[in-house]
DNA sequence: GGTAAGTATGTTAGTACTTACTAACTTGAA
DNA sequence: TTCAAGTTAGTAAGTACTAACATACTTACC
């Protein structure tokens, strides 16, 4: 045990600054999702990352510049695929395709990135200004895809006349809850997959909006 | 200015035990809330009560033990009344009585204690004990209250066969999400009232599982 | 190619401040 | 006078963050 613990020790890796800097951001990253921005200590960051305190210093201003890079780096990956994959479900004007496509990627994002929502959620609640940022573009901009998408096909008479608002707070609220069940609250009894889960929520929905 | 606070401080409320209790419970749900456990100091609950930090800790043994009796209360006192609501709704046999009432209830109650969703979504996030105990006691009794309903409307005929879960959690999903853009994210805009975008998720919802 | 200088990456040991919590004393009401 | 309700002034252990020093890697020159 000593002599792994000196073993270590004895050879500190050593890493070039771009390599130090995204190692920190992860380890920082999976410690801010698990205890928030005050749980977690610059300290504990520093043991996970196997480096002393004054090198997150080094590369970071302040533990806020760290974070804020954290939930700027999250935002920006957790973003692009599902944009992605939305517009792609869109062009092709089928119902199933565009909300089934939605639900089970949000689903299997979440699954494969648990620290995402976690994130998402610290920095709402602890007032983040990045969380806000967020919500203002990136969220905004898909409810507003999926709003145009539900006015058009209502008005494509496909819809029953409604509130394309609510509607798409409906869908997303399905979504969102299940995988927040799952991430925050551990409650993991929906033995499902994500797919089939998916396709339950686009069925419901779907007859719920039809005419 | 100063004439103010030199009265406040020259006339000390002295409280009863329990008055000051009660009081210190009040103040600290809404820090605790707003700022999560580890984001709250006891100097500022302190603060917040007019009192000397030493007061708090006559009355609660720990920090700690102060953030429990918080969740307790709250959880009690949130629970009570959506269950009644729940429980009546059911005994009519209207389907659009049940998850209404339930949808307006939810939708009421977050709007009118903003603190109950964010001290459960802290707690949860923070890893705090009660807040397991709330979603394997309470939370499970009510997701099963709503699955039961659906199940027997499902062999009444009057609903598809659908899974009961996964309906379930669609509908609480629209709701809670609700409440949780306009309580967590600032996003209200949704200009409804709370009856209206219960009704709305009601029709969404009923259309889609009914056969 | 070997070596010295220079630089990037690391450490240690601190800073000043905050944190939860306590002991010992004071005040006011019954 | 008694005792519950309050205060002040601490404690030891964290907290984010820094200065000063040490060590490995890169490069320039012979």
């Amino acid at each position: 045990m000593a002599s792994t613990a000196l073993a270590r020790k004895s050879q500190p890796t050593r890493m070039r600054a771009e390599t130090r800097r995204n190692q920190i951001v992860a380890v920082a990253a999976e410690l801010f999702a698990s205890r928030g921005f005050s749980g977690t200590t610059t300290k504990e960051i520093a043991e996970g990352a196997g480096v002393s305190e004054a090198i997150i210093f080094r590369h970071f201003a302040s533990k806020d510049r760290l974070y804020a890079a954290i939930l700027d780096y999250k935002v920006k990956q957790g973003t692009q695929r599902l944009k992605a994959q939305m517009e792609e479900a869109a062009r092709r004007k089928d119902d199933r395709a565009f909300f089934g496509s939605m639900a089970f990627e949000m689903l299997d994002f979440h699954c494969k990135d648990q620290t995402f929502m976690r994130l998402l959620l610290f920095s709402a609640l602890e007032g983040h200004e990045l969380s806000s940022i967020f919500f203002d573009s990136t969220a905004r901009e898909m409810k507003n895809h999926i709003r145009k998408y539900i006015k058009q096909r209502t008005s494509d008479g496909a819809f029953r006349s409604i509130d394309p608002a609510v509607a798409a707070r409906a869908f997303v609220g399905m979504v969102l809850h299940q995988v927040q069940a799952r991430t925050i609250f551990k409650d993991d009894d929906l033995k499902l997959s994500n797919r089939q889960i998916a396709d339950r929520f686009v069925e419901i929905f779907l007859n719920g909006v039809r005419d």
